[in-house]
DNA sequence: TATATATTATGATATATATCATAAGTGATA
DNA sequence: TATCACTTATGATATATATCATAATATATA
């Protein structure tokens, strides 16, 4: 269900990624004349892999998943992306359908801005192409290095990188509250569900995190990036 | 060392991407001039993690890879590029020194192109610059594809995937000279260089590939698939 | 050519990880 | 509220994989 929202103008937008400081006032009003924000209720999908490429997404507020969907039914996620983030990747330019499919684990607020108008943006404000560019290739590297940071790492090495990254890059805080369920850890690190519980509770009995079901709370940050570092 | 190669006229080159096919001749002869093409001997290194990136790196001929060094002087190779690829991947835009070493695997030549030029080109010429951005973006996501199938499977479909790789979409064969040592067969696909060895040895002798030393010949291409696809 | 070094190879063993089994807790829903 | 499905949890066991040990080749280097 997809809920309407306050609309936001562009130029005004206090959301607006550093990758479009380079537009005219004019070039703002074309992308705000051609954008929709749409609302997306926890769990509600984005878009489905394998579905047309017609808009440029861009997450406003929430977290959103990128996934895709093995033949056996399994999901396998490939990224969490946070807000300003460009969440559909480099299908914009490598593909005309979707790699990922993405789904709201928080509630979220994306904005669909005409494939159309950001290609002919890019044709002729050249410096905005190259701001633009600069911007995706950062996610995507992101999504690399992310990638092997947590395959070259064993279990529990990987644990404290979701751990950390939960705190550092997305709440910003040592306590939060996961936004994901243990089975979706497990699918986002390369791991079985019992043994992301598993280390979860090592860790809460060495007195290096305290869970109470999703909320958790890191005790020992020091510990934990030690684990991280030793893999 | 690097010895000086034929040099190629941008217009006339025969290595040249799609991805260049709408700049006018200016333009061509602007890259031409801007341009330098070095040989690489197999083993030399292209550029090291960490360099600072003033060229846009285009394989023409041969065979490189990409590798980060870890903090225990182990390597891991990112992805292995064929001639065509951009092999500087997203750095060009993401960042301002290389994220990966590249060293050739066999003899290669490289097209190092100042990367102001290309830059400048995007600016200049809108149509250029989705084009280029379309060529960088399959090779980057190709490389994100390649690390989860990668990672999602275990030995044995790994080493199918790579053998596949190699006979398809590198040497188009069913027999081929792989260009690396079993250890870095192993550092490509995250696994101990012994099982790496072991498992090639349970293909010879179910008799699905066949190995002299370094010279390969897949002989029943359908189980190697399933293999694959089993994972 | 001789010597050192790296690669390929295989078996034995240790370790890491997944799977299976079971149960308690949690949340959705009829 | 009662029922069902899903999540969290933990232990036991099976499996996958890495590591260790050793040796035979191959390759590089003095």
């Amino acid at each position: 269900m997809e809920l309407s929202v306050k609309v936001n103008d562009c130029k005004e937008c206090i959301y607006r990624s550093w990758a479009f400081k380079n537009l005219s006032d004019d070039e703002l009003k074309l992308i705000n004349s051609r954008k929709k924000e749409k609302f997306f209720r926890k769990g509600e999908l984005v878009c489905l892999e394998g579905d047309t490429v017609t808009s440029f997404l861009y997450l406003q507020t929430g977290l959103v998943k990128l996934y895709k969907t093995e033949s056996n039914n399994r999901e396998h996620i490939i990224s969490i992306a946070k807000p300003m983030d460009f969440i559909g990747l480099l299908s914009i330019f490598s593909n005309t359908v979707h790699v990922y499919s993405i789904t709201a684990i928080e509630d979220s607020i994306v904005c669909l801005v005409d494939l159309e108008v950001i290609k002919n943006l890019i044709k002729t404000n050249g410096v905005f192409a190259i701001d633009f560019f600069e911007k995706i290739s950062k996610v995507a590297d992101s999504v690399i290095k992310t990638r092997v940071d947590i395959n070259t790492r064993q279990l529990r090495g990987r644990i404290a990188y979701i751990l950390l990254h939960f705190s550092k890059h997305i709440y910003n805080s040592s306590k939060f509250n996961l936004p994901i369920s243990r089975k979706e850890v497990a699918e986002l690190i390369d791991m079985s569900t019992e043994n992301v519980i598993r280390v979860l509770s090592e860790f809460r009995k060495d007195k290096i995190i305290q869970i109470e079901g999703k909320n958790i709370e890191i005790l020992d940050i020091k510990r934990l990036e030690k684990i991280y570092d030793l893999g």
